[in-house]
DNA sequence: GTGGTCACG
DNA sequence: ACGTACGTGACCACT
């Protein structure tokens, strides 16, 4: 915020988050802890932010008045403890004593009296910041008015201006009431619609605007939703009128009162109270103050070893001069809030024991002022994550040297957060301890090279695919979207007239199980925990029982289309067309990536109709692309970890899998297969991949279990080699607690213990290492692939891979040079006892290269 | 938020 | 003796 502004904070919001995130504190048998923080974070604020006028805030209990308007009011809170009350008394003594003045007018509570001085600012042209932890106040943002809003107990702040609450909410400062009144808020006691939930209030408001607007259209809700929210109108009402702030208060200001630069006295009532640290700060706020006379050193402040802020310069600088040339630099920058990133995100850089924190910089500045740090490697928490945040904060890339995100991975996939919070720290010197650590474990598990040769390289490579993203035709979209939809109309309509009941939710299961089961009276299949199972492989069954059901699976074709390829798309092209999908390197268990908003690994493909949409990812003006496939990679891994003889042989000759072992299982010369004979010797060698049972095989191709059974058993005779294999994963799985890949990936098998899921531990113990193996396989060669890019056709670049596949979007010229290259990396990036085989295609759209 | 369904490898 | 093929993500209905 540039100019002068007026630093209005929420007492009450404050005191309480103090009083909550601190240990006890007392001097002398006074509870201090949460006058203690609550200074502190005034005071941070105060010298980062620099207001020219300060004033707090306190609700004044009136007990009759509120409850006579809002009998329930704030019902649910608890009751405030003793040794809070004591110190909101103490602090509302000693900020006058501090000439920080403060207001309180009986029957108001602190988010009146912060709007109305807000008002009262806004009217002389003044800046307000309010500085709370109620998100109450978010409504009263506006270009005057900002809110500081404190996280993590008060160790942290946030800056919300306009965008930054849509950014961060997804809805206006405007909206902020009406949220409430959808949704309630149960720290408030605000009820809202009851089942109303952010989603779908968020998900009203974006739609119709307001609260108003959502109850007139109420009727077009449907579903139970639809219900609630008609019923309870007035509850609505009435929540929003709760949450809303009226500033309206009397409260009257005197800015000669509230200005900051009178500070700076009432030091000794700090010290008479042991708040050394505190007065220490205010003495260096307000150092012309004759009473600011340095004593001896009484407290000493810091407790995290030497550490230097950025608004230091001479620190800075004499930090970043005695930084050995050797050594170690660890580089962090806060996660949450980076999307706001012109605010504190909270930046600390560290070397050995010396940390250096950037509390209220720009995370912009605070890398100006350390920009030496970038000339050599660092060590973090997420590279690509902090690639992109230097992207947006027009930094240049510091090569990274280890990511302890990804080595925690590793060292356990079955992690659910890898976030560093989650990992026990919040700043580089954490993540330089963290460091240490793993890299001893990652070495006694046998996994650096994994680590080093592929997972941490990767980050980059992926990192560069997220930003190229792929190139997505609207208009293409948008064409298909139509037929869609006009289809799945044209059947909606036609299912109502076959099943002779109108104006049920297609959509629903519950719903369409009653019609189809109940109404219509067909055999019902397998039950779902509410009801009958209607999913495809059921309603399959019941195509030649009655008209509707294949009308019911066409329509459910259409609309998944239509909801999840055309919508989904559509909400993902940045202005430039292009969509940049999240590459998650973290979130499996078998050491595959995964996709998403968009998930650009499930675009259809199996059907004519489906296939269609890939007509609608395009190479960019005068580049094609070039989709190179591995040909059965897990097969090839599997009979390479088998070493089983015939499965060797297949590969090794070049024959066609499938055909081969319909011709080994039947007993027949392989141009005697049939088509059938092939299609079932397919699944089955998926089968075996995934951890066969003959349950499983028998429900996938249509047989009883024992012909299942039976196929299996004539499998595993032609392919002994796998059948050891298999139980060697299973032996080894029990033995060491974990299955393990080729390159030495590994996975945790918690579930091989327990009895119930022990089978299901087996199967994982099986599929693991094979399709582990094949994800280490094209990870290795995404790298390589990404490496000879970059010397060879720097015009060139990776945008996507989906298992077994990458993807290149190259110009027009280089397209055979990029379809060479990527061949010949994918089949030579290691070497298995049978070949490795990708097949290249290009084409203008991802249509053609199928 | 959970479960059902369905898209991919 | 047990449930019933591995790994993902998105959308919808419903609680």
């Amino acid at each position: 915020m540039d100019g002068e502004f007026f630093l209005m904070v929420d007492g009450n919001s404050l005191m309480h988050r103090a009083y909550h995130a601190l240990p006890p504190m007392d001097f002398e048998g006074t509870p201090t802890a949460a006058v203690h923080g609550f200074l502190m974070m005034l005071f941070r604020v105060f010298e980062e932010r620099k207001p020219a006028y300060c004033a707090v805030a306190f609700d004044e209990h009136a007990p009759t008045f509120r409850h006579l308007r809002y009998p329930e009011y704030k019902a649910g809170r608890q009751k405030t403890p003793d040794d809070l009350i004591s110190q909101l008394k103490l602090i509302r003594e000693l900020l006058p004593a501090l000439h920080i003045p403060v207001y309180a007018v009986p029957g108001f509570e602190a988010d009146d009296i912060l709007g109305t001085v807000a008002r009262l600012n806004t009217e002389k042209d003044l800046a307000t910041m309010l500085l709370t932890g109620d998100r109450d106040a978010l409504q009263l943002v506006d270009g005057k008015v900002s809110v500081l809003f404190t996280r993590k107990g008060i160790s942290e702040t946030i800056l919300f201006d306009p965008a930054g609450v849509r950014e961060f909410f997804g809805v206006t400062p405007a909206q902020v009431t009406d949220l409430k009144g959808l949704m309630g808020d149960s720290s408030d006691n605000i009820k809202g619609v009851p089942g109303v939930g952010e989603k779908t209030a968020l998900k009203w408001l974006q739609q119709y605007g307001t609260l108003e607007n959502v109850l007139a259209h109420a009727d077009e809700i449907t579903g139970k939703i639809g219900e609630k929210l008609r019923d309870n109108q007035e509850l609505a009402r009435f929540s929003k009128e709760l949450a809303t702030i009226v500033p309206e208060a009397p409260v009257t200001v005197d800015y000669e009162a509230a200005r900051t630069d009178r500070g700076g006295q009432g030091l000794p009532a700090l010290k008479a109270l042991g708040l050394f640290t505190v007065s220490e700060k205010a003495r260096k706020l307000w150092p012309s103050r004759e009473e600011n006379i340095p004593e001896e050193e009484e407290a000493a402040s810091s407790p995290a070893g030497p550490s230097v802020s950025l608004n230091d310069e001479n620190g800075i600088r004499e930090w970043v001069r005695a930084l050995p040339k050797e050594g170690e630099t660890a580089l962090y920058i806060g996660t949450e809030f980076l999307s706001l990133a012109r605010e504190n995100a909270g930046m600390t850089a560290s070397l050995g024991q010396t940390t250096l924190l950037s509390e209220g910089l720009s995370p912009k500045q605070a890398l100006d002022a350390c920009e030496k740090l970038m000339d050599r490697p660092v060590v973090t928490h997420d590279a690509k994550r902090l690639y992109h945040t230097l992207d947006r904060l027009g930094h240049e890339h510091p090569p990274v040297s280890f990511d302890t995100q990804l080595a925690a991975y590793l060292l356990n996939p079955l992690g659910r957060s890898f976030s560093l919070r989650d990992m026990g720290g919040e700043d580089a010197l954490f993540v330089l301890k963290l460091k240490e650590k793993q890299c001893r474990e990652l070495k006694a598990q046998g996994m650096e090279a994994l680590y080093r040769d592929i997972e941490l390289p990767l980050f980059r490579v992926l990192y560069d695919m997220e930003k190229t993203g792929f190139q997505v035709d609207a208009d293409v979209l948008r064409d298909l979207g139509a037929q869609y939809t006009k289809k799945a109309e044209e059947l909606k309509s036609e299912i109502y007239r076959a099943t002779g009941v109108s104006g049920f939710n297609l959509n629903s299961t519950q719903q369409l199980g009653k019609v189809l089961f109940e109404t219509l009276g067909l055999p019902a299949g397998r039950k779902t925990q509410h009801g009958y199972s209607t999913d495809a492989e059921t309603l399959e069954k019941l195509i030649d029982e009655h008209p509707a059901v294949r009308m019911i699976l066409d329509y459910r074709t259409y609309v998944k289309f239509n909801s999840t390829y055309i919508d989904g798309l559509l909400r993902n092209i940045d202005p430039s067309g292009r969509v940049h999908s999240y590459f998650d390197q973290t979130g499996t268990a078998t050491g595959r990536i995964s996709s998403s908003d968009p998930n650009l690994q499930n675009i259809p493909v199996r059907t004519d109709l489906g296939r269609e949409i890939r007509r609608a990812f395009v190479a960019r003006e005068g580049c094609v692309l070039v989709d190179a496939d591995y040909s059965q990679i897990e097969l090839r891994v599997l009979a390479h970890m088998s070493r089983d003889a015939a499965m060797t042989d297949a590969f090794q000759k070049g024959q066609d899998i499938h055909t081969r072992t319909a011709a080994e299982v039947y007993g027949v010369p392989m141009p005697e297969v049939t088509h059938e004979m092939r299609s079932a010797s397919k699944a089955v060698n998926f089968g075996i991949v995934y951890g066969i049972s003959d349950f499983g095989l028998a429900r996938n191709i249509g047989v009883s279990r024992w012909t299942a059974h039976d196929f299996i058993e004539r499998y595993l005779s032609r392919y002994p080699g796998i059948r050891d294999f298999m139980e060697g994963c299973k032996q080894e799985g029990r033995a060491l607690g974990y299955a393990r890949t080729l390159f030495g990936r590994r996975r945790p098998l918690p579930e091989l213990k327990v009895g119930r899921t022990r089978a299901f531990g087996e199967r994982v113990a099986m599929n693991m290492p094979v399709q582990g193996t094949a994800a280490d396989i094209i990870k290795l060669a995404m790298v390589r692939v990404w490496e000879r890019l970059q010397s060879e056709l720097p015009e060139a670049r990776l945008i996507l891979q989906v298992h077994d596949e990458l993807l290149i979007e190259a110009p027009q010229d280089q397209a055979q040079a990029a379809a060479r290259l990527l061949r010949e990396v994918m089949e030579s990036v290691t070497e298995l006892s049978v070949p490795l085989v990708a097949e290249v295609k290009t084409g203008k759209s991802w249509y053609e290269t199928k």
